[in-house]
DNA sequence: TGTTAGCACTCGAAAGACAAGAGTGCTAAC
DNA sequence: GTTAGCACTCTTGTCTTTCGAGTGCTAACA
């Protein structure tokens, strides 16, 4: 690989990311500083075709870059870029006086990043699997309709509500409390089990009824900690790339689907080195048949320390990479950042 | 407007319906039930073109109903069904074990009412400009941090996070259940503004500066009572249609806006005379530039007897209106049913 | 007066022909 | 190793032609 065959490779990667046209010979030497003729470029070219880098749609067309091209152009060629702080403090001001909940600010998030990229965005809810139940609360809404919170030591908060057919009594409270406080705080969310809470629940023996509602509800909380759920934003955006037009209603159905997309990204998560770099999937690399013309960048946001959730950019293959990293990079500390929040004090 | 004009109104509208393809008289003769000859219903395809109902797309196609085709069609020639008890059931079945909260009834709802339909779905949550409130809560999150929980007379329930630089201590907290019972509890959430809160925050001495943060979440929540959010499940849907080929970003974009959905609700909300007949607007009936192809079908659920959310579909204009209107009439009184359980008690 | 058969006419969609243009690959010369 | 030149390939756009579905009209009929 000489320098003339990245620098070449690095154009067309840009030059295609920027029009979505086959790129030729003869643009691709005026854009290029060296001075050759277009003929030499085309030999590289060919060249670069025959290494897998390059291919071409038909005889007569420019070439385009294949999976493998993207993947060496991110990897050695790409420059690297640090967001210019007048866009960070864009982005800070988009965010501020967003309610404090997860979901309000991953929503938010998403917004923001997907009108910066123009494409989808993908985000997760904080989960953990390792989450620690730190406190648990019953507030009252009605004679017999409560809602319980819970916090986890990874700062998730949880909240439904639950309607029983029973009175909640002060009794029931203080019960519920004594519950919490000997089975719940302090242990691990993911050890609620439905099932040990109905053991839990049968040994109460006539406050055993009114309990199992809130119980089950706690318990439904709980395993909430570990289910992530996707949130999707800027969908549309999609619709604008020629590349979709054959298949957008495929793709964001696989999107709302959401459920291979976790998957996807759990993967990555436990492959993770701990370095903070965005995971970037490009087109073929994609196991899901769905994806094959699209790549992703996802990144973990930390939540005290921890990696806890995701955020992602999916669109064509033709990403601005370059560009797109440190805008994703960049939200997914603030994200991270706003929502340690909760897990101090 | 004679009976046979009638059936072969109603049998082209059917047909179109079903196709998406312009209707020949040549068909539509097999279809009918009746015995003439196509030159014979050619005459009266005719005759429909003049009266407004029927347009061609060009001379040698067949005829496409026009808005007030649909319009008469709606009005005084389609069948009305009752939803099948099973289907009712199956609806039932899918709602079951979702969470209490508004906001995921609605999801639920409209996804499967999406699914159902084929069409995008549009949710609007429970809002009351005349909500009172009735109850308000304090959870302790951390020292800091508190979640500030408000019910309102109309069942909707409310809650954020607040986070201030001040302790929590008990006496802020009995202090602000002081100024809840004082200032808030049963009065409309309407009156409580930003201007009246900072006032009443001025008023308290040196506990101003803790109780500030708190007061203005409240605040922001009983402003959330009067202020609806718009909930948007299986757009993609609409990529399944011809007609929507061409402009699917532009109508997507527009759903995803909102806030002009919101207006056309709320204007058709107010006009509502009472009876339970859903709005249904169509095609050139919209206002939008960008609905104007499109047809919607909405309408309101009832909380507690009082009307405060829409449930709405969005689609081609040749929408199966005879199908799809039991379907939602009977999703928006299950809304209702579901989140009245709010307000009991 | 309403209905029908017959027929010429219209128009769009599909298929084919053709030219233009972009880009390539190869060869021979520098 | 680089370059100019040139024939070749393949797409895109335009134009024509053909085909067929569907209409509108007229004249005849019940």
């Amino acid at each position: 690989m000489t320098d003339r065959k990245k620098a070449v490779l690095a154009a067309i990667v840009e030059k295609y990311i920027l029009s979505g046209e086959p790129v030729g010979s003869k643009a691709l030497v005026d854009s290029l500083g060296i001075s050759v003729s277009s003929a030499t470029i085309r030999n590289e070219m060919s060249d670069l075709v025959n290494m897998g880098y390059l291919e071409q749609p038909h005889t007569s067309a420019g070439r385009i870059p294949s999976t493998e091209g993207y993947r060496y152009y991110v990897d050695n060629l790409m420059g690297r870029y640090e967001l210019p702080q007048n866009e960070k403090r864009i982005i800070d001001a988009k965010l501020q006086g967003v309610p404090a909940e997860s979901k309000s600010v991953l929503e938010k998030a998403g917004d923001i990043l997907s009108e910066l990229t123009n494409c989808a965005v993908i985000s997760t809810t904080p989960s953990d699997a390792q989450a620690v139940i730190r406190r648990v609360e019953l507030v009252p809404i009605g004679t017999k309709t409560a809602m319980i919170v819970m916090l986890t030591s990874s700062g998730i908060l949880k909240s439904r509500v639950c309607r029983t057919d029973f009175e909640i009594t002060l009794d029931i409270a203080e019960t519920f409390y004594n519950i919490v406080v000997k089975f719940f705080q302090g242990k691990p969310a993911a050890e609620m089990s439905i099932a040990k809470i109905q053991t839990l629940a049968l040994s109460l023996g006539d406050k055993s009824l009114a309990m199992t509602p809130l119980l089950v509800t706690l318990s439904d909380l709980a395993s909430l900690t570990e289910r992530t759920e996707i949130l999707l934003e800027g969908q549309s955006n999609l619709l604008n790339y020629r590349e979709f037009e054959a298949n957008a209603y495929e793709l964001m159905e696989f999107l709302r689907r959401a459920e291979p997309l976790s998957r996807i990204f759990k993967s990555y998560t436990e492959k993770n080195t701990g370095e903070d770099e965005p995971n970037i999937l490009i087109g073929k690399e994609n196991l899901f048949r769905e994806l094959q013309n699209s790549s992703m960048i996802f990144n973990e946001y930390k939540v005290g320390g921890r990696e806890c959730g995701t955020l992602g950019i999916i669109g064509p293959t033709r990403l601005d990479y370059a560009r797109l990293i440190p805008s994703l990079q960049y939200l997914t500390n603030v994200v991270g950042n706003i929502l340690s929040d909760n897990v101090e004090d």
